[in-house]
DNA sequence: ATAGGTTGTCGAAGCGCTTCGACTGCTTTT
DNA sequence: AAAAGCAGTCGAAGCGCTTCGACAACCTAT
């Protein structure tokens, strides 16, 4: 293993000098450095990661803590965990990967050990009990998911309340009346998961402003589940023409039943789904849906938290607005029969 | 931040005993220990993790590489990933997320910075840059994936030639003779990515021993590749009874599309999948599937990993036996017509 | 009783890096 | 021409931990 001294030596100049070349915080001369940087590359020297970070504090690794829970849509997660990654290696940070299981504990012992610089936090529930330390320890983060109480925390999410207005306005637009809801499991529900009922609330609220009618189901993924739920909301409200659709896996076993009733796609029902662009045009009806825009969360999450990190910023929410993309899944209200 | 010098002196011993409390590498009286346990508890001491790894030359950090890709089905990634995670945590090591795009220079960087004691990669190609380098390093290393040579390499996979055999040997005992295989989409095979072809491969071997004729075809995801492909699949072999469906995202687009040509399934066509089973029993058919096991191959990969690290295991070949359950979606091929 | 082991503890020497103050020659200002 | 400033470099002091050798204090065998 090459040491700084070593460089130091072959080089012809003092360890420090090394160092001031590679973190570029005193004027070095050009002659100089050009050297330095020579034998760098000639001895192929890395600087050691532990000593860097017990000489200056700083471990250059950004924590991402994402849930191990496999009910919610997993290639959101991935796509955020990869766009942190990437981010974060463009601005010279690696990424520790924590899983949600060991709760509020890896925060202690991250914070505690100084193993990262800073945390992101993602499927962040309403009340999460991981806030109340984050906020204790001072150790700057960023959540992907907006809790109840955002003081003094910056968070990154996609609008998801505007989000649900914007279904609904679509539907109510192309004139149906009778809405419903396939939601996320019901497990989601009961753990409180922000954006679910966000989403929810958003939707019922500008549904009520244009006068329509909302039936809010939560489903488990898979064609029975949702066959079940299909069957329900239609035993209940036979008028129904509107379907706004939260949960990915639900999505394709309801064109499935839909298709197998004779209801027609979009002749005779709408569908809007919420789901990443990639599955909306992979769906055997190419879906009118509002995107995840995940690259962008987990993008701006990792350039918040560098922001933070230098100073340049402060606890903030970061909203991004839904942008609904019209497909061939929705078209106007079949004639009142 | 408290310190190990402060824990000392809190307990009325020397840095030394403490550190020996912790590592347990000296024998420690009970009295000292419960005391400096005490103190430790009391100060809320963590570690300094830079300190302690460049003291002892050990980071307790496994690195993961993942591919970025997004052609291969990513829950399967993300649970591995999780699992690798999970069994590191159990035995004390964190988890580095790396994605593939750095490529070998990740290695490098790694290796040389002793940011981790060692590295996990993923989505191995058969003949891998990256492996030269790992041979180069010394540094350990688990290959989830099989890459053409394996001398000296450590690695963790599905026995995806006894996978493809065993596909076609469901089929053959049902009576079907003419077999097609969907499978990765072009760009996996393209990159010489080893499952994929490994599959194939065995796939093949058995049908030929079994006399049966076999159509291969590479296919992306989607309703609409599917249906192109799967149209001059049955324009080549009218005769086709039997598919064996590697490409995830093509299987319920293949079914959509039996369906809609009045084949039924399993009573016209049987079909086989390779994929999760959560999602086998998630499709539109209960598929009978051969299932990945992906929290295997990650917990194993780690195992393997530690077992290194303390000197307890050489480089090694693991191959999970594959396991295939009938599902609703195969049965006798019809009669001959 | 004495040589030889154990057991439990301490002190000190680093691990490889960052960073602060100090110093040397210059160039600029007054 | 002296004072002041600046660019460029060095030496040394740590950062918080692990680990090695040393050394008491005690226990066992002869």
């Amino acid at each position: 293993m090459v040491t700084l001294a070593e460089v130091a030596q072959h080089a012809g100049v003092s360890a420090s000098t090394v160092s001031y070349v590679l973190s570029g915080k005193r004027s070095i001369s050009a002659t100089t450095r050009l050297r330095v940087e020579q034998s760098i590359r000639e001895l192929g020297y890395h600087p050691n990661a532990g000593a860097r970070a017990l000489a200056s504090s700083r471990s250059n690794i950004i924590a991402l803590m994402v849930p191990l829970r496999t009910d919610m849509y997993v290639p959101v997660m991935m796509e955020i965990a990869i766009a942190v990654a990437t981010t974060a290696r463009m601005h010279g940070y690696d990424v520790l990967l924590l899983t949600g299981e060991e709760g509020p504990d890896a925060v202690r012992r991250v914070t505690g050990s100084g193993l990262a610089d800073a945390m992101i936090l993602m499927d962040v529930q309403l009340d999460d009990e991981r806030l109340p330390l984050l906020r204790g320890s001072g150790q700057p983060s960023v959540l992907i998911g907006l809790p109840a109480d955002t003081t003094g925390l910056t968070c990154v999410d996609l609008d998801w309340s505007a989000t649900g207005a914007l279904c609904v306005e679509h539907l109510a637009k192309l004139g149906h009346h009778d809405i419903a809801v396939i939601g996320e499991a019901p497990a989601v529900y009961e753990r409180h998961t922000g954006f679910a009922e966000r989403t929810l609330d958003g939707l019922r609220v500008r549904a009520r402003e244009l006068g329509l009618r909302v039936l809010h189901r939560p489903c488990e993924g898979g064609y029975d589940a949702m066959a079940v739920t299909l069957a329900r909301i239609l035993d209940e409200r036979p008028g129904t023409t509107g379907f706004v659709v939260q949960n990915e896996s639900a999505v394709e076993p309801l064109l499935a039943l839909l298709r197998q009733q004779g209801r027609a796609v979009p002749e005779d029902v709408s569908v809007v789904a919420i789901c990443p662009d990639q599955v909306a045009v992979q769906a055997s009806v190419r879906l009118t849906s509002v995107g995840i825009p995940a690259p962008d969360m987990g993008r701006y999450a990792v350039e918040r938290l560098i922001a933070t990190l230098e100073g340049r910023a402060a606890g903030e929410v970061v909203l991004l607005a839904p942008e609904l993309t019209v497909r061939a899944s929705s078209g106007p209200a079949p004639a009142a029969s």
